[in-house]
DNA sequence: AAAGTTACGTGTACGGCTAT
DNA sequence: ATAGCCGTACACGTAACTTT
């Protein structure tokens, strides 16, 4: 590449001046990060500079970049700068970094928006890096950007600093007049509403969402880095392989800055408008709960609160009519024998009083009962009282079911010796209770049962994890939580097989069907919100999958047009060759209800609920497929194994409703030549193709391929077992299981042989 | 009554992939 | 290098039940 032009110097220290020139008289020490990646290594590292350096000098910096994109690299600045003492702090352990989040200075005036071309056929191919007609590909942004975007920001009164036409796709950068916290500028507005915005005024003005294109929501992390304009893109080629430089060059300049709080009235006006503006506070949407804040609490109802919600779910069946003044006297009785203070155990039984009364259980005009039940109790002789008594003499319920009771409340109560509750003026919803124990904070989360443990803000009794802490979310000052903890939970709906089992009575031998969850094939589709990719699917498979998908969806459907949907239904799905053997897939309606409404796709109350859960399951997202292979006892416990298929949302709704055989032929057409002669395989062998299957079948590989006497060549055995089929991952996983199971070895390397 | 069994729901570990 | 997401495998808790 040639050097850069004194032109190209000049254009791009400016815009750096522009980027970072307003944080010139913060408080802080500050430096910009420079991030550059070599294409052909794939390596990629952070470089640090003193803001007030880089701004001193900038002319020479901007050379320096540019002479380094020059060598083929891929130059990125960072969208913010970053604070000296934490990002060095940070660089202690990780001399490469480009900083994180918690380094990023938190605040920003600047918003950048990707808008990226898909994968389209005959333009570009992300994966492979393949840019098929670069000029094209340049016109299609051109025209992207002065047909669909322009007209709808405008419509919101959006006029851009900058637009750059980027190589993939291209690059808005919108500027506001002042400094904005960049939490709710880049995660609040900019991925939360303006990308939702985007997404939604681009596909309208298309009548629907052009899948061609999508706006790139993972930019609106503080620690990102961006590609710098005026350089150029290193690393795509051409189809025949020719290394393509694309100059990042602007499509679009003005000189407008916005004001913040006017656009975003803006934005969420038009999402208000077209009823995609989250609700906030009808608790309805989880994600948005973790926004939002209980009522100060007064600390007196600290543990009414906390303890009375918890006896009430314990106590809520036995609270009947007729029986009601003897729980009360039995539960006052309880909370006597723990020798609960009075107070504390006023505001308890207060709380469950109102939950009861709250969910129609008890009755107002019962109340002055219930509180002389509790009096009597605490002004007793302690002998006198106990939690038994009144269940046993009053109730006649025998021992056995009062210790059980018992035991729940005690349980309950067991977590008043574990922690001591401290008071918080609010506390994030999603968040139960905490408590503290020098300086030691346990914080329950409402739906997760085991709490976390933190000293100050550091998590420390689980180690970071996906779910747990480590992609944190601020939730307020003092706590960081990650967001998907609370909604990565798949809702199955299960699909399962029938089977005859014979049991022993007595002496006797009884036949009888049971809904087999075990040994046959266990089958099962959620819905999934999120899932949309269709990555690890084999296709051969995808289509016994989507068979089977698309006669579930036959089978939902039918179930909603039945007046009186039964709780399951059943198809003869399959007849082998060997004769009229079926095979029985129950749908039972009920649990597909019940996914819906954990979904929140229906809500109980919906009288038709049932009738609709047929077209729900149509427009769902996508459908995620499970297969149950087997049942394996190691250490004498029972394990499964399971393997999962998923199918694309959109396929499944194109091949819903349509037989069979079309749906093979329409995923036959789709896959690669190579997989053909898999499309006819058999339904039975595939969903047969279980672990032992691929086992045996690597040693009857590993028998033929021996020819020499040496061992059978261990590529030729994977290529072997792959050509019928298998995921190659998997044949080599089994080829690890084979040798460490002791059915076979390596004489050498690459070499296998049977033991 | 205690110990064991079974089935199910739910949380976690970790690798692979994407992006810049 | 970092963030974020998915896919896979698996562990753990517990309710309901049976066996000892």
């Amino acid at each position: 590449m040639r050097p850069p032009t004194k032109d190209n110097i000049k254009l791009v220290a400016k815009y750096l001046e522009e980027v970072y020139g307003p944080y010139k008289d913060t408080d802080e020490e500050l430096l910009v990060v420079f991030a550059y990646q070599d294409p052909k290594k794939n390596t990629f590292w952070g470089e640090p500079v003193l803001l007030d350096d880089f701004l001193g000098d900038l002319e020479h910096h901007a050379e320096q970049l540019l002479i380094m994109n020059s060598n083929t690299l891929n130059i990125y600045y960072s969208i913010l700068p970053h604070v000296k003492s934490k990002f060095e702090a940070l660089r202690e352990k990780k001399p490469k970094t480009r900083g994180t989040r918690e380094t990023a200075y938190p605040k920003a005036k600047r918003l950048e928006l990707d808008v990226d071309f898909e994968n389209v056929e005959g333009l570009i191919n992300h994966g492979k890096k393949i840019i098929y007609d670069p000029q094209k590909l340049k016109l299609a942004a051109k025209s992207l950007w002065a047909s669909k975007i322009k007209p709808a920001l405008e419509e919101v009164g959006i006029t851009p600093r900058w637009v750059f036409y980027t190589g993939g796709g291209l690059k808005l950068v919108l500027e506001f007049t002042d400094f904005v916290d960049a939490a709710i500028l880049l995660r609040e507005f900019g991925k939360g509403e303006l990308a939702k915005y985007l997404t939604e005024a681009i596909g309208e003005q298309a009548k629907k969402k052009p899948p061609e294109i999508a706006v790139d929501t993972a930019v609106f992390d503080e620690a990102r880095v961006m590609r710098l304009p005026w350089t150029k893109n290193v690393g795509y080629t051409t189809p025949e392989g020719r290394r393509l430089y694309i100059p990042v060059e602007p499509l679009f300049e003005s000189d407008v800055q916005l004001d913040f709080e006017e656009v975003r009235t803006k934005v969420r006006a038009w999402l208000n408008a077209h009823n995609l503006l989250k609700e906030r506070g009808t608790g309805e949407n989880e994600e948005d709960d973790l926004e939002l804040w209980t009522e100060e609490e007064d600390p007196q109802e600290l543990k009414g609160e906390l303890f009375g919600k918890k006896f009430a779910d314990v106590l809520r069946p036995y609270w009947k009519e007729g029986q009601r003044h003897f729980m009360a006297l039995a539960f006052a009785g309880f909370l006597r024998e723990k020798k609960i203070p009075e107070e504390d155990a006023k505001a308890i039984f207060g709380k469950v009083l109102d939950i009861f009364i709250g969910e129609g259980l008890d009755e107002s005009k019962e109340v002055k009962d219930r509180w002389r039940a509790f009096e009597d109790t605490y002004k007793a002789n302690p002998s006198e009282v106990s939690f038994g008594g009144p269940l046993l003499e009053k109730l006649h319920w025998d021992v056995k079911e009062v210790n059980k009771l018992k035991k729940q409340l005690e349980r309950v109560w067991a977590l008043n010796k574990k922690y001591t509750p401290i008071q918080f003026t609010a506390l994030p919803k999603k968040i139960e209770r905490i408590y503290e124990d020098g300086g030691v904070y346990t914080v329950f989360f409402k739906g997760i049962k085991d709490p976390f443990i933190f000293e100050g803000t550091k998590l420390i009794d689980r180690k970071n994890t996906k779910y747990g802490i480590s992609y944190e979310k601020v939730v307020n000052k003092d706590f960081v939580i990650k967001l998907e903890a609370f909604f990565t939970q798949n809702n199955y709906a299960l699909i399962w097989p029938k089977k005859v089992v014979t049991v022993q009575r007595g002496k006797t031998f009884v036949q009888y069907e049971v809904i087999d969850n075990d040994t046959v094939l266990g089958i099962m589709f959620s819905l999934m919100k999120r899932a949309q990719h269709l990555a690890s699917t084999r296709d051969f498979e995808a289509v016994s999958a989507a068979r089977l998908v698309a006669k579930a969806l036959e089978l939902a459907e039918d179930a909603v047009q039945d007046d009186k949907p039964p709780t399951a239904y059943s198809f003869a799905y399959q007849v082998t060759e060997d004769g009229e053997r079926l095979v029985r897939v129950y749908v039972p309606s009920n649990l597909l209800l019940e996914a819906a409404y954990k979904l929140k796709l229906l809500k109980p109350s919906d009288m038709n609920a049932p009738q609709k859960l047929g077209q729900l399951l149509l427009k769902a997202k996508s459908i995620r497929l499970g297969r149950k292979l087997k049942n394996e006892r190691q250490g004498g416990k029972v394990k499964f194994a399971f393997y999962y298929y998923i199918i694309n949302g959109n396929a499944v709704e194109e091949l819903a409703g349509i037989n069979i055989e079309e749906i093979a032929k329409r995923v036959a057409v789709k896959a690669e030549e190579a997989f053909e002669d898999t499309f006819n395989f058999d339904l039975e062998e595939a969903l047969e193709l279980d672990d032992a299957t691929l086992h045996n079948a690597v040693i009857q590989a590993i028998k033929e391929l021996n020819k020499d006497g040496e061992g059978a060549p261990e590529e030729k055995v994977v290529k072997h077992i792959v050509a019928k089929g298998v995921n190659e991952d998997r044949v080599r996983k089994a080829i690890e299981k084979a040798i460490e199971d002791g059915y076979a070895y390596r004489p050498k390397e690459n070499r296998l042989k049977l033991t």
